[in-house]
DNA sequence: GCCATTTGCTTAATCGTTAAACCATTTTGC
DNA sequence: GCAAAATGGTTTAACGATTAAGCAAATGGC
């Protein structure tokens, strides 16, 4: 019972003609108000809807029935119609129009008559399951964390947007959150997506976060590791073959006729990049190229710019002079090219390049780049199957998926001259 | 009462020592259990835990009271520690829980030593509070709808990274997607989202998404628009004031020396696609330059790539030949750049070029380029404010926020020789 | 005509958390 | 010395949906 006191209250309601949206709230509830429907004129004249003010009218203090109650609340503190609002206005119980709704109807007998009429109003009310309760009852939320590096990466961004796809695709949604290659602010928004009950996680992991991954397996949380993995620990991963795609790099380049090969990396314990280095020597030996020391820069992700530079300027000192230089990561590249430019060397004839990374930008470059293109579609494809799979089946099997990148060989690692 | 079969049962307990394993199941909670501490050796080293194994040997059906099932329950099913394990091991009610662990534990009078019993309990359990149940009971997700065009778009992706960032500096989760500029599937976006109870919006609204923008105003639904709007519906948004931001672009190559000035913008009916070609216009006008018809080239967004293409072709038709071109948009420039890559024309000495977008990238190219700075940070930063302060008072006013953009000089507009 | 089955629905428990209402004690004020 | 207030809790209902279990009434079989 709730007291509704004397006075008018106005109701703005959107309706397409004066009968109906008078026919919204049904006379017959609301024994002991007045009821005077009163034309507001066009508001909007969005695809023909206007609005209309419903005056209620009371002189004594109301203590309506439930079944009036639900409806005034309603519009009076703009609350979402529920299964339960749905039920009253068909004269049956909550449970009925759960299985109808859910399409267990013929399942649970229930009338096709009584079913119809179900999706009738419901459709009327403009019903909208709350998410919320469905998944607090079943314990699945349909969703999906996606802890990425940081998404105004363009490669993570692209990643975000195929897993976002593929997901919706599923019916999940996707929660996101950039840990700025940081291990604690990475277990920090996991352990916010974990009481968000996430049903998984895909995760591109940062440096020294093997705990995170014991911790989770601890905790029978089922996630995917995208673009790096622990080789040491037994897990779901989805990457890029990265030794392999270095390689072919440095390959490349000696096919190319280039003899001092420079890289530049990360300064990272992350397998990832200890691949790429590991590609880029065993390219230089099995083509018998000569090393020297000053030709690997790693650098401090932190201080990427200005060590890029020192690291560029070693490389092009007297006596070692690079030919070429391969950049493991697209923002170093950035960082190199920029610096490149300002120095005046010229690309390919002075020094070639070739890069990991994506490849619009490098079209930009008044010499098209070649660059390692990762197959960023079926790794954001893939790893959101194998989440899924995994939550359809815990006893799913281990998947470990590592695809080939692919050389795209252009103007500026040309046959040297 | 729940049935426990007869068998042995393994149970395997992460902990520091033997001891701790064993304490994490209360003995005597187990009556009827014989129970063996098995050790099983290390199986990861990560921060000094091992594993245990723990057996549970029965030999009669059990029916054990609640208080143990909730134990065993929560070992076999894997069932995350709620509010109500931690009230059953303090020995007190679920609701003194809750208030201690919502700091409310003063004002409801609980008494200072059961606080602090309750708040160890929690931490030795690890509860983790479920945030779904938090927010059906409450009526508050703490979570924020990001719909934007695409995020694997860099501007779009910086923005989704700043309003990350802000709302978790709020206490708020974003959930996002992508609309690709559909209207439909923008509304299909926003009604998953709604389903989900999101607290309020941020929009990139597209092409004919005037309706939408109704339909939630009719609903109660909080909301921003942010990067486009309507001026003809009073909503709050946050944007770049575009007409300024392209009549500086304009003003800028005048003053430069520019006689015959192109624009290449998107053919849409969107305000700030309007606002950009006005401004351009303008700006001619006020420096009394000539205007002709073929130098104002809208395409086709479907179909950039080509339309581009031909859209520069056109501009380069002998007789009324541009000499200078502003790009409406970064995707538009990078394909126009490309073109004019190949075409082997010289920017700037044949060609000014000024583009909205941003900056990273054009530092790439050859001759840097001159362009439209938006302030991204305080456009993610300040929808989010305005979106929170009206979450948490709904008769906040309406907030119309226009941004200035900042033209940024360089290389690609310089003085015409 | 009578039991068994089918039909068509309702009831009640449950998920985890919160918040108002309630209830004994004990302490305080004058 | 006695009412009022403070203390330290508990109980209960609610949020919105799902689902097993239960229960009348109608129908079927022989």
């Amino acid at each position: 019972m709730i007291n509704v006191f004397p006075g008018t209250s106005t109701i703005k309601i959107p309706a397409k003609t004066p009968a109906e949206a008078l026919a919204i709230i049904p006379n017959h509830t609301f024994p002991l108000f007045t009821v005077t429907l009163y034309y507001s004129g066009l508001v909007t004249s969005v695809k023909g809807w206007r609005f209309y003010y419903i005056h209620l009218v009371n002189r004594n203090i109301l203590h309506l029935p439930a079944f009036s109650i639900q409806f005034i609340r309603k519009w009076f503190t703009k609350k979402k119609i529920s299964l339960k609002d749905i039920a009253l206005k068909a004269g049956v119980s909550a449970a009925l129009v759960s299985y109808v709704l859910n399409g267990k109807g013929r399942k649970n007998r229930v009338r096709k008559e009584k079913a119809e009429e179900i999706l009738k109003i419901a459709k009327d009310l403009n019903y909208q399951p709350n998410h919320l309760a469905k998944s607090l009852r079943s314990g699945k939320s349909f969703t999906i964390g996606l802890v990425i590096a940081d998404i105004s990466n363009p490669f993570f961004a692209n990643i975000a947007r195929i897993v976002e796809n593929q997901a919706r695709h599923y019916g999940y949604t996707v929660i996101y959150g950039s840990s700025d290659e940081d291990a604690v602010k990475s277990m920090d928004l996991i352990n916010v997506l974990i009481n968000r009950r996430v049903d998984g996680f895909i995760i591109v992991s940062t440096e020294n976060s093997g705990e995170q991954v014991y911790h989770l397996m601890e905790q029978h949380i089922l996630f995917v590791l995208l673009d790096r993995y622990f080789p040491e620990i037994k897990t779901d991963f989805v990457s890029t073959n990265n030794y392999k795609a270095s390689f072919d790099a440095g390959a490349h380049l000696a096919e190319r006729g280039y003899k001092n090969i420079g890289l530049i990396a990360y300064k990272s314990k992350m397998f990832h990049m200890r691949e790429r280095i590991r590609g880029y020597r065993d390219a230089l030996k099995k083509n018998k190229l000569a090393f020297k020391k000053t030709w690997l820069q790693e650098v401090q992700f932190n201080n990427a710019k200005t060590e890029v530079e020192t690291a560029i300027d070693k490389m092009l000192l007297p006596g070692y002079t690079v030919d070429a230089i391969i950049f493991a990561t697209y923002s170093l590249a950035v960082n190199g090219l920029k610096y490149i430019n300002r120095l005046g060397i010229k690309v390919p004839a002075d020094l070639a390049i070739v890069s990991f990374g994506q490849a619009d930008v490098f079209d930009l470059y008044a010499c098209p780049i070649t660059y390692v293109m990762q197959d960023m579609e079926n790794l954001g494809k893939a790893a959101v199957d194998i989440l899924v799979k995994k939550m359809e089946n815990p006893k799913e099997k281990i998947h470990e998926v590592l695809l080939d990148a692919k050389l795209i060989k252009r103007e500026s690692s040309r046959i040297k001259k």
